[in-house]
DNA sequence: GATGAATGAGGCTTCATTCAT
DNA sequence: CATGAATGAAGCCTCATTCAT
């Protein structure tokens, strides 16, 4: 799977061959079909555990709503995200292109309906708290999470060393502007 | 071309053959070569007619900056996206999903630069006529534009009819709020 | 599909390859299948076109029935039938020996039940006509056909140039011996 | 090889892999090679075991030549023709299958040429001794046997319960019919 | 003896591209 | 200009066979 990502990062995912991924992998063509139903499977098994991490990081967040300083957790959210993203950059970026076919209802839509589901229901306890203040925090919470995540990507694809402190710090400081009363 | 685009939106590219194009377009696949030299330099010749449209859309706003009301401006940008964004969908899903492949100079990258530094290039003036207050302008209109454009495309994902008015609505108050002094 | 029918003769369906057909026939690979969808449906087409031959040598004699002496319409089916055999063995050994797998319900186990059908048909009407006598008209049709194909396979399988006379001879003889009364 | 049986039966000799046989048979795919040296032996192995039992069962006949009433005698053999292909039916009907290509000098062939020559030696002795009359012993032999077996094999193809005493019955009254003189 | 993961040759099939008509 | 039959490289996948445990 390492192999893998590994190609289609670089490659793309139709450029890339099963044979191009066992070699890389220091086995046979064969060997992949043991693991691996198809070429297709892999993708998905690759989504899967990608979708699994990043469910796997929200979590925690979703249990701290309410436990604390509001804005101590908007700040650390907005971190965590942009960090997530850093280190994940390449997968996000070739898991994002695969083709999300409309209609296809497939684990990556669900696992993002569930983040835009976290975020916005925190932001909502927020403003009920009387701590934050917006209007559409469903839309607010989409517009920040895809905010975030796209301008560190483009950060990435643009410059050879993006520059983590001033991503964070930029992100947080427009996240709480949005959330300020 | 236009056979070509809805055969990629709903297959897929590479999942989409010459002949399904041909086929769409009622002619036969030899014609194909008589305008395009390959499958993929129609994929250039799509990106290439989208960014211009790109383009076309954005550069009258770049008039506007200084000549007149900066809220009035901020939302008709906000206003302009939404809809570009909301009329050109399913083109954005597929030439965005492109294999993007790192370290390839790409138009798309190019116009895309382009359209940050026309945006952040406002911002900034806007700042210095007072009216506007932003940390890091640059990094701010990066997320301002992927905030709005990847909330309108999730909208259209998972909704069959995105509500256009809410849509608009919130960005520009969310707009507001991170321009806002 | 006469390279295809040669090699498959020669060397079995299976170890026959789409590439040995190809080559065979003087075209590409890919030619191949502008014609057939796939290796099995090429056999589908074979086996159809044995059968339309078969039922179209069969036909003349249903026609025969009752309209001539009965001894010399069971001498020219037993003729013709050798004949058939011995020019079609090929086609024959190879399409019969197709894994006939119980249940599929198949164009050739169709077609032989119409012949079995014919013969047991005519055989009947020569009973009623008081020309011939047989307890089981059904069984024996497929009796005398079976020994009439089969017999003419062995001699092919076994003798380098049968004797196509001393096996029409024979055949009828049995025949005769097999209906009279 | 029970398990092979069964595969081969069902499914035919190459959709049937050693994976396939070897699970049915509950052990490891390379206990497999432990006991056959290949697929192919297998088959041979299968081949040979049905050949001896097809010989066992025709060597009793071989003894009876001579020793007893002439019509008892093809009663007898026909009986137990029927009763040996409703029995081994299925086996039968792969076996056959087997890419008997022509020019290949394999154990079957051997076999059913001893059968037939078994068969047609009883018969002449039968005429020198006065009790049959048939012009030529060897083809009747062969159009005999295979009317026979491959009447039953039909009966079991296109019927679930083949009626065994119809077929004993008419296969019996259809032998008495040629041999008689 | 038994196992089953690993192998890799080779089969089937697709499809971008060409070219004679 | 248009056509569409022909091409053949290249991809995906299967499966008989091996071998270290």
């Amino acid at each position: 799977m390492d192999a893998a990502t590994r190609l289609f990062i670089t490659h793309g995912t139709s450029d890339t061959t099963v044979a191009d991924i066992t070699e890389a992998a220091h086995v046979a063509k064969g060997t992949f079909y043991l693991y691996f139903d198809s070429k297709e499977q892999l993708l998905a098994a690759l989504k899967e555990r990608f979708v699994d991490e990043m469910m796997t990081n929200a979590l925690p967040f979703l249990e701290r709503i309410g436990n604390e300083d509001w804005w101590a957790l908007a700040d650390a959210v907005a971190d965590n995200m942009v960090d997530f993203t850093l280190e994940h950059a390449d997968l996000c970026t070739f898991i994002m292109q695969q083709p999300h076919t409309p209609g296809t209802r497939d684990i990556l839509a669900d696992c993002e309906q569930k983040l835009n589901a976290i975020i916005s229901g925190g932001i909502q306890v927020g403003i009920e708290a009387g701590a934050f203040n917006v209007q559409d925090p469903e839309l607010a919470a989409v517009f920040m999470k895809n905010g975030t995540i796209h301008t560190v990507m483009e950060a990435i694809l643009y410059e050879r060393k993006p520059d983590r402190d001033r991503l964070v710090a930029t992100v947080k400081a427009l996240v709480r502007k949005i959330l300020a009363p």
